[in-house]
RNA sequence: GCCCUGGUGGCGGAAUCGGUAGACGCGUCGGACUUAAAAUCCGAUUGGGAUAACACUCAGUGCCAGUUCAAGUCUGGCCCAGGGCACCA
């Protein structure tokens, strides 16, 4: 062995053969059980950056150590590579964005084989690959005629830089998650998924998964955001046509309904010009169109000071016969509920503020039994009794809810209803790089989806990547032109691609059966491998990728392609790289490169360190002196086993506690605490911190235990023997290529990561003495050692035995004695 | 405003059930080896008091109370930081 520790050179030999040897294939079939370890694919930007190298070591090492305990494991990777990046890079160097991107992942996929993955290639998923997009386009078809996709014209978020629609989930604080630019409302055409189908079952199952974090879950909660409440209906009694109307809104607060004083609708609200007199016509439609020209941020600003105008038209509230009048104002949203509120002042703060503003009237319903306020400062929103609501009066406001909507439902003006804020997934994008759209638009027949046996439907190639303001598909006459299934007619092509979060959406069902061209995957094989295991990835998809991927889940369960309801059993969401306390940027110019950490001190210091300091879910700060650290205890242990392999045999000696002279029994002792503590440590939330600590620990007491003695007899050297080929083996999820060389070094046969996992022995684990620990009031006073098997009554008599216990008590009561089995004794005096 | 997560030395962080607070590391300081440096090894490192030095002693896990023989851990009430949602009626 050699004597010093070449990571550059042990892990290229090491990575050759594990790729030539096959290491790492996963068999479908096999007598272990299964596990899915799954890292969120990455999208191909060009480089590995150090969040990659987080995420993607935390789940090889959960693989190995899962491939150690005796499970099939399934371990895979792939691309997320449909996208803007690559349709931007084409403008701008004129390159097209496949060769882009496919030369990215090259690049990539070289990085992520340095950094000692082991991952199954054979599974590799490629979502811009028409082999992978054929199946996009086909589930895409699945839907459409489940009913789960239409096409509609909406109000919809435009960002202009990129030059796309945006779905709700992809608009943060009013501004595109992508370029962060300000997203602007337009009125188009567009597909949606009707991901509201599933609100409720997506909101109840996310109590079938313990394995989550309550941070993603409740986040998930709030934008599904569910409601109860009731619609009711107000007839408006001078619509200027003269025509019967009625204007329905939903609360949440129907037991304020008696102290309704106007009523409000959105500026976009559909009936509004037939509830618009003429001599408001003109402020009406001035007020629409200025709410039309204001961006989504300064329209959803909760600072702005409230605006709005009257209708001129009027609507009788059922409940008392009382007459109020109509406004139109932006603080009511179109999209949400009926696009109509019914204001009460007294008891909503925003109606509040408005008919301060505007001079409208107020009327209290609801007021606390013991302190009643007039509102006259401010709305009264908690809860209280009843007042001026009639046959009401005297009533809890919660008992009133219900009481109130049940008279509504009776009467015929209103319902109960339960209300979400999510909204449907705007699915069309206008961009070149992603699946095309596989439908197509006949004068004659109209929205016809390409029969399936025409898919994929593919780029095209003839595009200009350099037109500005459109699609740079729609610029290929070979596409655009085609015919109409259904009448052989001319007919033309859907020039809109699908987010990719569709194509990332169902990604990890097809590792399952990475190769089927006939299916996007068997039933069988994805119900065997699914749901994933343990999946690891950011937080930033929290809502976003996870829930639509929970959505697909069920879509396609319902659809019968698979048998399970959620995909992924376990979520690990990492915490951030960062570097000086900012996360690494570019723009801030605090990045590192994983090739320099791999090139100056190897793929196993980078694996060791981004787990060492922090646990996996926290935030890590990236730091020179900790990667020096690390490096410095590889080269460690690198030493211990050179330095001592003459003496070395791979052996698994069976020890008898006590048989052993005392060092070796202690240092026995030592391995098998640290075996059981990074095996507990690993399965209870994979502390992978503290797993290392326990590593440097073992190597500690290694050394110590070496660094007394200078001879080493037979049983020496089977001690030592079986101290280091633990380390060794506990080590080798983490740092793969060292642990592999020394194994080999060492005469090992085969590969250590095809070692099965250490295990520790309850009594050999076990010290055969304990330190007593002797407190008098509740504090620390005496350490005593006292054998392991003492009884209680033993270790009460040894306290109260001790020369420093008796000098405290001496002269005082002793009230009580607390003993503490194994642990502690607490003397109690007055 | 509502919801979630967290608050422990100079720093990252440890601490199964309530039972020795500060494991392990980083940094800093001191020492050994060396002509010297690197590498390596050894020691110290929560704060205050006390001592020639020990022994010893007091305080201490965001703040204030409480439960308990015993609280970083449990209960109640606050404060602060990070994140999510937000004119969602």
């Amino acid at each position: 062995m050699k004597e010093s520790y070449f990571p550059q050179e042990i892990e290229k030999k090491w990575q050759k053969v594990w790729e030539e040897t096959g290491a790492f294939k996963t068999p479908d079939e096999s007598d272990k059980p299964k596990y899915f370890a799954l890292s969120m694919f990455p999208y191909p930007s060009g480089k590995l950056h150090m969040g990659h190298v987080r995420n993607y070591t935390i789940t090889d090492v959960i693989a190995r150590f899962k491939k150690a305990q005796g499970f099939n494991v399934l371990h895979p990777m792939g691309w997320d590579s449909f996208g803007l990046p690559a349709e931007n890079a084409a403008m701008k160097n004129g390159a097209d964005p496949e060769k882009w991107t496919v030369e990215n992942i090259a690049y990539m996929t070289k990085q992520l084989k340095m950094l000692g993955l082991s991952y199954d290639w054979d599974r590799e998923v490629t979502t811009c690959k028409p082999d992978y997009y054929k199946w996009t386009q086909w589930l895409f078809l699945q839907l459409y005629k489940k009913g789960l996709v239409y096409k509609k014209e909406a109000a919809v978020n435009w960002c202009n830089d990129c030059g796309t629609v945006l779905a709700n989930e992809q608009v943060i604080d009013g501004k595109c998650w992508r370029c962060d630019s300000e997203v602007e409302k337009k009125y188009l055409s567009q597909w949606f998924v009707k991901i509201t189908d599933y609100a409720d079952v997506l909101l109840e199952d996310l109590d079938k998964l313990p394995g989550w974090g309550d941070n993603v879950k409740t986040m998930q909660a709030n934008w599904i955001g569910k409601s109860h409440g009731a619609i009711f209906r107000f007839p408006v009694v001078d619509a200027p046509s003269g025509e019967k109307m009625e204007v329905p809104v939903y609360t949440t607060r129907p037991d304020t309904v008696h102290g309704i004083t106007y009523l409000v609708v959105a500026p976009e609200y559909k009936d509004i010009e037939k509830l618009t007199t003429s001599e408001n016509k003109e402020a009406v439609e001035a007020y629409r169109a200025n709410a039309r020209k204001m961006t989504e941020i300064e329209r959803l600003s909760t600072e702005r000071v409230k605006t709005g105008v009257p209708l001129g038209t009027h609507c009788i509230n059922p409940f008392t016969g009382e007459k109020f009048p109509l406004w139109t104002a932006d603080y009511a949203l179109v999209e949400y509920g009926t696009g109509a509120v019914m204001a009460v002042p007294t008891h909503d703060t925003r109606d509040y503020d408005f008919a301060k503003k505007y001079n409208l009237p107020m009327k209290v319903v609801i007021q606390d039994a013991e302190n009643p306020s007039d509102c006259k400062d401010a709305a009264y929103t908690e809860p209280g009794i009843l007042v001026n609501s009639n046959e009401f009066d005297g009533m809890k406001n919660e008992e009133a809810k219900k009481a109130i909507t049940e008279k509504a439902v009776k009467e015929g003006f209103g319902e109960f209803k339960t209300q979400y804020r999510l909204r449907d997934w705007l699915i069309s994008r206008q961009r070149y790089w992603g699946a095309p759209i596989p439908v197509v638009y006949c004068e004659k027949c109209g929205i016809q989806p390409v029969p399936e046996e025409q898919l994929p439907v593919l780029l095209p190639k003839d595009v200009d990547f350099s037109v500005v303001g459109k699609s740079p598909i729609t610029t290929s006459k070979t596409f655009l032109e085609t015919t109409c299934p259904c009448c052989g007619g001319k007919a033309t092509r859907e020039t809109d691609t699908m987010d990719t979060f569709i194509c990332s959406s169902w990604y990890y069902l097809r590792y399952s059966d990475a190769k089927n061209d006939k299916m996007p995957f068997a039933k069988d094989k994805v119900n065997h491998w699914l749901p994933v295991d343990q999946y690891v990835g950011g937080i930033e998809h929290a809502i976003l990728h996870l829930l639509y991927s929970r959505f697909f889940t069920k879509a396609l369960r319902d659809l019968g392609l698979l048998d399970f309801d959620e995909p992924f059993k376990n979520l690990l969401t990492q915490g951030m790289v960062l570097k000086d306390g900012s996360k690494m940027s570019k723009s801030k110019g605090n990045t590192v490169d994983p090739d320099e950490i791999f090139e100056n001190y190897g793929a196993d210091t980078a694996r060791l360190f981004i787990l060492s300091d922090s646990p996996p879910a926290r935030d890590f700060d990236w730091s020179d002196a900790g990667v020096e650290g690390c490096y410095k205890f590889l080269n460690r242990v690198w030493r211990l086993v050179a330095s001592n392999a003459d003496n070395i045999s791979i052996c698994h000696p069976e020890f008898v506690s006590g048989s052993l002279k005392k060092d070796n029994d202690d240092l026995v002792r030592v391995v098998h605490m640290a075996i059981k503590g990074i095996t507990n440590d690993i399965s209870n939330d994979f502390q992978f911190n503290t797993v290392i600590s326990k590593y440097r620990e073992l190597t500690n007491a290694i050394y110590d235990w070496r660094g007394k003695k200078s001879e080493l007899d037979a049983e020496d050297k089977s001690v030592l023997s079986f101290a280091i080929v633990s380390l060794l083996k506990l080590m080798s999820p983490v740092a793969v290529h060292l642990t592999e060389e020394a194994w080999h070094d060492l005469g090992g046969e085969g590969s250590i990561h095809e070692q099965p996992w250490c295990e520790w022995d309850e009594n050999l684990a076990k010290a055969s003495s304990i330190t007593l620990v002797v407190q008098v009031n509740g504090k620390v006073k005496d350490k005593i050692e006292a054998e392991e098997s003492s009884s209680q009554e033993d270790l009460k008599a040894l306290a109260l035995n001790s020369p420093k216990i008796k000098e405290l008590t001496d002269g005082k009561t002793i009230v009580k004695t607390i003993v503490v089995p194994k642990k502690l004794v607490n003397i109690v005096v007055k």
